[in-house]
DNA sequence: AAAAAACTCAACCGCCCGTAA
DNA sequence: CTTACGGGCGGTTGAGTTTTT
């Protein structure tokens, strides 16, 4: 579809908006309304583009344009939409009355995503960061639980979810290590220990918010899962029993059901809040009742993007092991 | 006090989609 | 069916402002 540029006459003015012009194409508007944009400028004697005067009008000049600081409210709202939404700026714009898509794309680009990135949270997946630099803005991460605490439920739910999946990939990402690397006493293992300790403290923020927890599928598997992997690993569990203590909690996976829990029932849920979005996409279920520690550990999904890993593989291959693994 | 860096945000650009001719 | 238009959208820019060095 061939469409010519939108603005094609050099002589029209561009740039910022002088006082007059404001006025103008306000007192236009008030009297005939809009109209057709690309008639309005020579209506109201502007030597504008009519795509310059609709956005002078929409972002700027609207009557009913609520302008200032976003509350904390606005903050979480747009946090929370955005984790479901992405970039669909004017969707979001609908559920924030009185503020305008650009000026919420700013708002985000400018503020959120910041706060987000320094809270450890990535702002484009809303899952933690899974590379571990964020560990060291570690009182950042605290307000970030209780930012997420106060998030609804479902949504809640959903982070926590992903954090759990996070956190267990550090774990058998760290089991991996230990078991590449070394004896159980090397010094990398203690590093990593360490790094699990950190993280754990904080991760307890996030996983404090009693969330109506499915009945806990994991109990069997963590116990097998000590036994199966050897001493060394339950030698990291007495030392870190924090990490331990939410190590239950971390797989036990809210049993949320997102078709029964649609996030607004405002006249605008046809601009997309709708659980058919990548959400729903995220497996939230728990697991079903398996008959063994490896079937269950093969139903996590433990995460999106690395969901054609194959986890049962990886204990099966573990358990072959003896211990203690020398390299 | 001055310069540099970082931040903010209004405005623009180009693409896309729905619709009418 | 094709084409042109109107309007909406997300991404980007750059001038002005604020903060840091």
């Amino acid at each position: 579809m061939g469409r010519s540029p939108s603005n094609n006459d050099a002589s029209l003015k561009k740039g910022p908006w002088m006082p007059e012009e404001d006025q103008k194409l306000m007192d236009y508007i008030q009297k005939h309304g809009h109209g057709s944009w690309r008639a309005l400028p020579k209506l109201a004697g502007l030597n504008r583009c009519g795509k310059s005067c609709r956005l002078r009008w929409t972002n700027y000049l609207r009557p009913d344009i609520k302008r200032g600081k976003f509350s904390e409210d606005e903050e979480r709202i747009i946090i929370q939409l955005h984790s479901v939404l992405g970039n669909k700026w004017s969707a979001i714009a609908t559920h924030l009355p009185g503020r305008t898509d650009n000026e919420i794309k700013n708002f985000w680009n400018t503020h959120l995503r910041k706060k987000l990135l320094h809270m450890g949270i990535d702002p484009i997946t809303h899952r933690r960061r899974t590379d571990l630099n964020f560990l060291s803005n570690l009182p950042h991460l605290l307000a970030a639980a209780n930012l997420l605490n106060q998030m609804n439920p479902l949504d809640s739910a959903l982070r926590m979810q992903a954090d759990a999946a996070d956190l267990a990939n550090i774990k058998l990402l760290s089991l991996l290590q230990l078991i590449n690397n070394s004896s159980p006493a090397n010094m990398e293992a203690v590093n990593l220990n360490c790094l699990l300790n950190q993280s754990n403290t904080q991760f307890q923020g996030l996983m404090n918010k009693p969330l109506g927890l499915a009945p806990n599928p994991t109990d069997q598997m963590q116990s097998s899962f000590s036994n199966m992997v050897g001493p060394s690993w339950r030698v990291l569990e007495n030392e870190n029993n924090i990490y331990n203590n939410n190590f239950n909690s971390l797989y036990a996976i809210p049993s949320v059901n997102p078709t029964s829990a649609s996030v607004s029932a405002s006249p605008e849920s046809s601009t997309g809040i709708q659980m058919e979005n990548k959400i729903v996409s995220t497996e939230i279920s728990a697991p079903s009742s398996t008959s063994t520690t490896f079937d269950a550990l093969g139903e996590f999904n433990l995460d999106d993007e690395t969901s054609d890993f194959d986890w049962a593989d990886l204990i099966n291959q573990t358990s072959n092991l003896s211990w203690p693994i020398t390299s």
